[in-house]
RNA sequence: GGGGUGGUAGUUAAGUCGGUUAUAACGCCGGCCUGUCAAGCCGGAGGCCGCGGGUUCAAGUCCCGUCCACCCCGCCA
């Protein structure tokens, strides 16, 4: 028999008379005992094939009886018009294929699920048959998409003169950052590892001081941390770095990119630039670093209405140098059990409590009424209250009241459902703090990452005030989600040096760990920046995915394993002994 | 590392106060059926109740431990 002439799913009226070869997997037959009709399928969609006897024959109609879903067959046949028994629910509704051939290439045992769009199999069941679950047309669809959105992206970067240069896997671990994924080395000496690269920051720096100008990658990275809805051990980034480049260059490429996606894909229009809010200022607005800007509901701060209020938890709150932080819901009124589940909210981002207020024709109603009557007037009038508004509200150190709050508010607008259906939020969030104090290590450590360009005016207070010092950096947020960050590098020794000390990493320790580096600033470093943007994230929001394992083939559980091939797994001894490793307590089963 | 939810036919779920032979739907197998497309009708098979221990005359059900999955906090430059 030919092969095929045309995929099920392009099937159209207009192929009426034709004679078609199709390949595929059977969906489903339904047999009339007479007549016989089989659902083909492949990556384009599914047509119905139809086997009657005065078209096929006896022994082709017992064949045909034989078949069972996900039998992998080709089917010749004439294209006809279904007439009276259009089905419109499908594209090809409009014809049928009168099968006058039947070859089967496949037979498949009885699936575990059935492949089709709508199931009910948990993601256990799914990822353990992925390769059934990805012939299933809802997720291979957004697999087809992520391929049509890198392909848009590879080549808006080419169109913009970037150079695709790869870079290793099997690299040196570096102190600071996430925890790395080690490699042993069977080269002696003994006891030496590779790490998978967390991103190839420092490469990309290299390709600037070679000259290459404009790089990208579109590259696998690895962290070995603790996993999330959002968050893969290993993903994929588009890694970007510039020459002789003020971030406002670095953001202008990335806003063309970020509004050639949306339209393409999303069919959304956006306007450049871009907008632009520092990291205090969001963190003021929002509470947070990822500010979802497709909704209002900004926080307030009621500091100077109620300080002095003589509400024993608000004015120690403020007397410790904290804030007091509201949103007010216009017109909400909460039940006793829903405000505890608020509270319950603020109190897993850090926050003792929850008070709420409530204006109402008497009065003010809540916890809080027993404020002095002139901070329940003040709280009102800063948080604009009319009658039958709410406003909630922690007392805290500032970033507790802030952060708790900010994730309050987008837990609210997810509930109360006030975030706008296909809307785009899409804002830049600049000048991070370049340093952050670590409680656990009692030291300064960067934000973004070592190599991070503060902001010369900051400088004078790298050691008086380290937390004062902003990086020159960039974070891009779409719909309340981190999808890129990058920044400014240093490209002098000497402040690179200057930041390193600040880090607590001695010159001799830098020269060991990051020596590589140091050394190529020596010889002629452009100024140089760039940014990386979560491809997966990314290709999530825009394809309105429920988890980040939906827009990956083969993901990884929670615990960081793959139920397809069973990895992580144990290895045999001879393995172990080449690396020269031994596994405290014997190998676990 | 901590907290929460869940695990019962191939799949998804129900299973009361601990009590007879563990239910249902879909799927599967057999039969009927010439216009279905969630096909229909009749019949049938199918169980390590995650795993291990304990309490009890008796455990899917109660207790302890453990494994796995998912969600969250910590963590993720």
């Amino acid at each position: 028999m030919p092969k095929r002439s045309k995929y099920c799913g392009e099937l159209r009226a207009s192929d009426t008379g034709n004679a078609v070869v199709l390949e595929g997997w059977v969906r489903k037959s339904r047999n009339f005992g007479g007549c016989l009709f089989v659902d083909l399928r492949d990556r384009e969609g599914v047509a119905q094939v139809v086997f009657k006897p005065e078209v096929a024959g006896e022994p082709l109609m017992k064949r045909a009886g034989e078949l069972r879903p996900e039998w992998v067959v080709r089917i010749g046949g004439e294209v006809l018009s279904r007439g009276e028994n259009v089905n419109a629910n499908m594209p090809t509704g409009e014809v049928e294929v009168a099968a006058a051939s039947l070859e089967v290439l496949s037979r498949s045992e009885v699936p575990p699920f059935p492949v089709e769009d709508e199931i009910n199999a948990t993601e256990v069941t799914r990822l353990t048959h992925r390769a059934l679950d990805l012939r299933r047309p809802p997720v291979q669809r957004m697999l087809l998409e992520r391929s049509r959105i890198t392909r848009i992206i590879r080549e808006y970067f080419a169109d913009n003169g970037f150079v695709d240069v790869e870079t290793p896997f099997l690299t040196r671990s570096t102190p600071e950052g996430a925890r790395d994924y080690l490699v042993p080395s069977r080269e002696d000496p003994k006891g030496r590892f590779y790490a998978l690269p967390q991103s190839p920051q420092i490469f990309k720096q290299l390709l600037m001081v070679a000259g290459f100008d404009r790089y990208m990658q579109i590259v696998r990275c690895f962290r070995d941390e603790d996993l999330r809805a959002d968050r893969q051990p290993e993903f994929t980034q588009v890694d970007v770095e510039m020459s002789f480049v003020e971030p406002e260059d670095v953001r202008a490429v990335i806003d063309g990119l970020f509004q050639l996606i949306l339209k393409k894909i999303a069919g959304h229009e956006i306007t450049l630039p871009v907008p632009c809010m520092t990291y205090e200022e969001t963190i003021s607005r929002y509470g947070v670093d990822n500010p979802d800007v497709r909704f209002g509901l900004e926080l307030l701060d009621l500091t100077d209405a109620v300080r002095g209020g003589g509400f024993g938890i608000i004015d120690s709150a403020i007397e410790a140098g904290g804030e007091v932080c509201g949103l007010r819901l216009e017109g909400v009124t909460f039940s006793r059990k829903q405000v505890d589940a608020l509270a319950e909210v603020v109190r897993t981002h850090g926050a003792k409590g929850l008070l709420w207020l409530r204006k109402e024709p008497g009065g003010w109603a809540g916890p809080a009424k027993k404020l002095a009557p002139e901070a329940l007037e003040a709280a009102g009038e800063a948080a604009a209250a009319a009658e039958g508004d709410t406003i909630l509200f922690v007392a805290d150190s500032r970033m507790t009241a802030r952060t708790s709050m900010g994730r309050l508010r987008v837990h609210l607008a997810r509930q109360l459902g006030i975030i706008p259906e296909n809307s785009w939020g899409l804002v830049w969030v600049t000048d991070f703090p370049l340093l952050e104090h670590s409680e656990e290590e009692d030291r300064w450590v960067s934000m973004h990452h070592p190599f991070t360009s503060p902001r010369p005016e900051d400088m004078d207070r790298l050691t008086s005030d380290p937390g004062s010092v902003r990086a020159r950096s960039y974070d891009i947020v779409l719909n309340g989600q981190e999808v890129g960050g990058g920044s400014i590098r240093i490209h002098d020794r000497e402040m690179q040096t200057r930041i390193f000390r600040a880090l607590g990493i001695g010159d001799e320790e830098a020269e060991e760990k990051f020596g590589f580096l140091l050394r190529s600033l020596r010889y002629g470093a452009p100024p140089h920046g760039g940014i990386a943007l979560g491809l997966d994230r990314l290709v999530g929001i825009l394809l309105g995915a429920e988890s980040l394992r939906d827009v990956i083939a083969f993901p990884k559980t929670t615990s960081a394993s793959c139920l397809l091939s069973g990895a992580p797994s144990t290895v045999a001894a001879d393995q172990l002994a080449e690396l020269g490793l031994m596994i405290e307590g014997g190998v676990k089963e």
